[in-house]
Formats: C-alpha cells, sequence, structure tokens
DNA sequence: TCAGAACTGTATGGTTACATACAATCATGA
DNA sequence: TCATGATTGTATGTAACCATACAGTTCTGA
C-alpha cells in the first residue's frame, strides 16, 4: 500500500498492461493523468488565491477584451451558471468588473481590471513554469505526437459520445430522487 | 436525453485546441480527452443506473474478493467516505453485501452478490465496446507510444508535486534513466 | 499490562459543477 | 406591430468529491 493506484499504475511497465484490471489501461492512466495535472494547478495557483477555473477564466479575459458570460463558458467548456459564480468570485477580489453592455441589455460585459491584468501576468508565469517542469525530458517531437494522438483519441470519443445508445436492455430506471 | 445534453458537454467538451492561449495547449488537451472518456462511460452506464465510479467499484469486486472499504478506497484512488457512500448506494441496490471481519471489528468485508456479478459482466461488455470504439483507427503501436508518454509526463507531473514548500524549484535530480 | 498511537468507517460541512427553471430581454416573421 | 421563439444571466436543487473530526477498535512499546 504505497500511493495512490495513480501511481501505481504510473510506475507499472507500460507495455504490459495486461495484468491490470480493465479499469487500469490507456483510458485511466490518461484520467489519471489529468487529475494530477489538475491538481498541480491547483496547488500552484492556490498561492495566488485561485484554482486552476478561476485561472483560466481571468487569463482569457486578459487575453480578449470584455466579453459576455456566456462566451466564456462556451470558451472554457462548462455552464453558464458556474461561470457566473466564478465571475462573482473574481469581481468580489477586485479583479474584474461587470458592465451593462450598451447594445444588448441582457448580458454583462466581463472585463479585467488593473490588479486583475498583474495578476493573470503571474498567473502566466506560474503556468510558464509548470509546463515547463512538466516537459523535462520530453522533446517537441514527442509532445508533438501525444497531441496529435490525443486528438485522433478524442474524435474517437466524440463519435462515440453522438451515438444514440439503442442497445439499453431491460433493467428499469429505478429512478428515486 | 436528448442530443444538446451531449452536446453541451456534461463534463465539459471543448471542440477547438490548436489556436490557443496557454489554455489550449497539450495539457488542456489531455484533460478535455479525459473529461470526455468520463463522459462517455457515464452516458454508456447509465442504462445499467451505473457511473463510471460505481461500475469501477463494482468492478474491482467482482475481481478481488471480499475487501475492506478502505481497500476500495486505495484502489480507486478516492476517499475513504465516498466509497462508503458507494457501497451504500450498490447494496441497497442489491449488488453488494456488507459482512463484518470476523478477525477484526473494525471494517466490513464488502463482497458482491449474485446479480451483482450478472451485472459486472455487463459492465465488462459496455467497457470492451467503448474501449473498442476508442481504438478505432489507432494502432497498437500508437496506445503502446501513448501509454509510455503519458507515464513520462505523470512522473514529471508527481515530481513538481512535491516540490510544494521551496518557492524555488531546484531542478530535482533525476533518479534513474 | 496498559496507555498512547494508528487504523476503519461514518458524519459533517464545504467546494465545484451540472441540469432545470425562470424573468428579462432580444430577434424573427407574419 | 406584435406574438412567438431564442438567448442571457441567475436561482435552485442535485450530485460527486474532499477534508476534517469523531467513536470504536486494534496495534505497539515500555
Amino acid at each position: 500500500m504505497n500511493a495512490t493506484n495513480a501511481a501505481n499504475g504510473a510506475r507499472g511497465n507500460p507495455t504490459h498492461e495486461l495484468d491490470a484490471p480493465p479499469w487500469r489501461r490507456v483510458e485511466s492512466t490518461l484520467m489519471a493523468t489529468a487529475s494530477a495535472i489538475h491538481a498541480a494547478y491547483d496547488q500552484r495557483l492556490a498561492g495566488l488565491g485561485l484554482t486552476l477555473s478561476t485561472a483560466s477564466l481571468l487569463a482569457y479575459l486578459a487575453e480578449f477584451g470584455p466579453v459576455t458570460q456566456t462566451r466564456c463558458a462556451e470558451h472554457l467548456g462548462q455552464g453558464r451558471a458556474v461561470t457566473g459564480t466564478q465571475v462573482d468570485k473574481l469581481q468580489s477580489l477586485g479583479y474584474v468588473e461587470r458592465r451593462p453592455d450598451p447594445t444588448d441589455r441582457r448580458v454583462w460585459l466581463v472585463s479585467i481590471t488593473d490588479t486583475g491584468l498583474d495578476l493573470a501576468a503571474r498567473v502566466a508565469d506560474v503556468d510558464e513554469g509548470l509546463r515547463g517542469e512538466f516537459r523535462e525530458g520530453i522533446s517537441r517531437t514527442d509532445r508533438q505526437t501525444l497531441a496529435a494522438l490525443l486528438v485522433r483519441l478524442q474524435e474517437n470519443i466524440n463519435r462515440s459520445q453522438h451515438v444514440s445508445s439503442s442497445s439499453t436492455p431491460q433493467q428499469p430506471e429505478s429512478n428515486h430522487q
């Protein structure tokens, strides 16, 4: 009983993944790696009072001018409600501000403040440093290979997501909520 | 269950990754891919009344006999409290049962039932089918390359995770290789 | 023997995110 | 014009997970 199973899979010999149960294969390794990346960012960004989500939002606002919350949500791949909460937090800390759109009274234009820009610069430093550590000993070619494989994999995943699961056997829903 | 559900992304489903600010690089692609895998499993397993987490627990119990909850939690890489809740759910559905350990009155020995075994077999089918779809057009060599790169990346991540206290990361010495 | 440390499972509160529902506001077509 | 449908941001309820704290139990060392 050493570290977590993630470490188990990571330190194991990648050539024989058959001793592992069905839940410790490439897909599982990938999800564990993603969790580790998430945790690493959260850990480093905690010093700035941010999480990966809020830092991503801040960085997006720093780069692309004032935008609506819906656009932020789309870019970050999350719902509008959560984005609104994140804007609430960044606004309460003085890093962003909401201004009404003169041409559309439904929306807020979220813009970054000066202190927000300073923080975004430090977030970029953290990002740069962390990515540098991640890439130690992994060549540019390797990274390109990894990215290409991930893209191909994700295409397959998206394709299988859009298949309407017609093969749902019996098993009544039994959704008691 | 409609198309907007999947398109909107139950766990976020970003689509563009190349023209990208610092937040759309390899690390982001990896996390997005992991989310997509998670969502795909959840979608397919919903027909069995399970999620990826509960299905993983069930599969683990099906393969390795009665075990304590702490061991389940360690294997699944999650906390003991959540594992207890998941066992509660599987138990209420009749798929697992808790029996006292004769030699240790602190622990429960969680064992799978006959109906649980049946369900685990169907979970294995879902897993097999989904992995097959994911690997379409990706050769075995590619998969090995991907796994190897992920392992190397995760080693770097774990190393950078352990350098939390010091503000000046001092180029940790590579242990081997 | 036995006091203190360690471990197991559970309770609790907090965080993050989703899905739905809703009011307010635009946009479209007859 | 104006009724109908879309869109935006928010409120609400739910779900999953974590971290901490705790009682009961086991283990360890003097």
